[in-house]
DNA sequence: ATGGTTGCTTGGCAA
């Protein structure tokens, strides 16, 4: 079972890159992050002539948004106003596998504006709290045995080599310490495993997105992994491959993200 | 500390 993440940055615009997706990769979920749409205007149509019968979503004028687009059925929908805020970042459901129910978080974390400083950036602020959030929400779980994947634009590039350059980014929002800190605190809160890096060693460059303000981002390869699958350490041995599908950033009207899949060896045979 | 580009929306914000 392939579950994807993908920052879209408007989903009326990125239909056609959607649809070229879904003919690629095929995936059983796919999670949405800026979808830039009301639920009034919502694609659902569209979605659903992909494939897609199962679509739980929230979303606002202009800015964030989030949805999930699934095969199979889905239950639980959940949307929380993280920090109550008032922005659509965060959106959840639940399935059943043959190894039992998995909840699935799919959250668009406040990129955090260009100054990190939280005196005098309050969007920088903003981050930092709704990850310490996060960190506290998973830790006070009731049932922490759950089977649970959180994914999504988590706009922290962690690792040395989740960016091109450790040492020039430090300062940069989505690479300084602090947040870095948090995030780290944050997977430890259920031990979330980071399945990219299941496959792809610390030591190896990975990116999920490159900038639109550079000359040639793509070309000089000046990335930043800021899309992340996670999952609790009970869903470790069905893990079994992921991918970063960078092509599509060379697409025509791109994303400055990239889709980015995990595949999940949990379905019964018989539904497929 | 800026600048650069994109999307939504049509001036300016957010990324």
């Amino acid at each position: 079972m392939k579950i994807v993440s993908w920052n879209i940055n408007s989903l009326r615009l990125r239909l056609p890159l959607l649809e070229r997706f879904v003919k690629e990769s095929n995936p059983h979920i796919i999670c949405l992050q800026e979808t830039k749409v009301v639920d009034e205007d919502f694609p659902l149509l569209a979605a659903k002539a992909l494939g897609y019968d199962f679509i739980e979503f929230v979303g606002e004028k202009s800015y964030n948004g989030v949805a999930i687009l699934s095969k199979i059925p889905l239950k639980k929908k959940n949307v929380i106003d993280v920090l109550d805020y008032g922005h659509k970042r965060h959106i959840s459901v639940a399935f059943d596998t043959k190894i039992g129910e998995v909840e699935l978080h799919n959250f668009y974390i406040p990129a955090g504006g260009d100054i990190a400083d939280v005196a005098l950036n309050l969007k920088f602020d903003h981050k930092l709290k709704f990850i310490d959030w996060m960190s506290q929400y998973f830790l006070s779980l009731a049932q922490k045995k759950k089977n649970i994947i959180i994914l999504g634009d988590f706009n922290i590039a962690p690792k040395e080599h989740d960016v091109w350059s450790h040492k020039q980014l430090l300062k940069t929002v989505s690479h300084t310490p602090i947040e870095v800190e948090k995030l780290n605190k944050m997977q430890e809160s259920l031990d979330f495993i980071d399945t990219h890096r299941m496959f792809v060693d610390d030591s190896q460059k990975l990116y999920s997105w490159w900038s639109y303000r550079a000359a040639d981002p793509l070309g000089a390869n000046k990335g930043r992994r800021l899309d992340h699958i996670w999952a609790t350490p009970s869903l470790k041995d069905c893990v079994k491959e992921a991918k970063v599908y960078k092509d599509f950033r060379a697409a025509t009207q791109p994303s400055d993200h990239v889709p980015i899949e995990t595949y999940f060896d949990f379905l019964e045979r018989e539904a497929f």
